[in-house]
DNA sequence: GTTTTTGTACTGACCGGTCAGTCTAGGAAG
DNA sequence: CTTCCTAGACTGACCGGTCAGTACAAAAAC
């Protein structure tokens, strides 16, 4: 499992994620080449055919990788705690996120709402599991009285997933000398008052 | 001035701008070929670049008549009006601007965060227009005491810019079939509570 | 009022460059 | 020697941009 190929390959699959992600996140999908990818990558294009069927392959598998993180920490955030706490614990993991992986969380932001794309499925389909853990934990927290009765949890959960993604992302694409974690506080009083029955 | 040879380009640019606008919103400005939107438009290749130098200057001209429009509204929506009614006909002006030009509003927010492409000072530097008309109620705002004095102008300005856009363009991508009032709704009260002194 | 000229809007075949994907020779690991 | 992987030249489709030519309205000439 863990042999010297296998960790070979898995380290080379490591760096064309990385690469596309950088790429991606700057260009977007379209205007980013294979070769470009591999370059960036330090390899050759023939071993980005031989680790991904193709271009579109890579970027769903990237998609899957990311999101699958991001979803696995929120869940990891909000395990024991009460719905309030919880609702605060996924900010910080959002944002913590963001910080990690900026150009993951760039690339998301723009081509999360494209329509019409082949990816497109898959990256909804994504979009919805890492939802639905900030779903379940207003769901109950409107259950037991912690969040106001009126509030509509789907919309509620989908807006603050993208409230953090573009307020974070434009602070580090427009402002990027300021640290993050006044972002954070800012996104914590307003989810705060939000939450306030 | 508005002979029928005038009236008649001007129609074509029209048809053309329509056409690219939709396209780039569902495909992105790399994945939409310049042969599609032609032929969306109805007219042949060359007449596009009859009218447009090339297609990155189709996308600025594009970028600039649109953004010019939603500032204009910015502009009238507030004239007149004291802080914090201003904060909340800019919401309103916003959500509207995004209702009737919807493909616009996902063309802006998938293509705002971009680095490394040719229009993006064209797009940054229009941005910032629009922004700043937003910046000026709110520094009035803090100025006056109408708002927390402790307000970063500059980033709850663009904060409030960027959560309009992807508030309403998530809702308008995931769940189209809801009215698009109850977004603004649940944005000004939103923006109310933040805006408590 | 008719004919000729001129300028403008538009057309679509075409060109040159670019890029996703293929193929095969060869290097590294065991 | 065999197996697994990488290199990078190559191919064919596609796409941005060009250009010679058409259509047609309005002015100019008679």
């Amino acid at each position: 499992m863990t042999d010297g190929r296998t960790r070979r390959r898995e380290d080379t699959r490591q760096r064309l994620f990385v690469a596309a992600v950088e790429l991606i996140a700057e260009q977007g999908f379209s205007a980013t080449t294979v070769d470009d990818i591999a370059a960036r990558a330090g390899v050759a294009k023939g071993t980005v055919y031989y680790n991904f069927e193709s271009k579109t392959v890579l970027f769903e598998e990237l998609l899957r990788h990311g999101i699958g993180l991001l979803t696995a920490e929120f869940r990891a955030a909000v395990t024991g705690l009460p719905p309030r706490e919880a609702l605060a614990a996924l900010v910080r993991a959002e944002l913590d996120y963001i910080r990690r992986y900026r150009a993951f969380a760039q690339l998301l932001l723009s081509e999360m709402w494209r329509t019409n794309r082949e990816w497109q499925q898959t990256l909804r389909l994504l979009r919805g599991e890492a939802i639905e853990v900030i779903a379940e934990t207003v769901r109950a927290g409107v259950a037991s009285g912690d969040l106001p009765a009126d509030l509509d949890v789907r919309t509620a959960s989908s807006a603050l997933f993208g409230v953090g993604l573009v307020v974070a992302v434009d602070w580090l694409v427009f402002q990027p000398d300021r640290p993050i974690e006044d972002v954070q506080e800012a996104l914590l009083g307003i989810v705060r008052r939000v939450a306030q029955t």
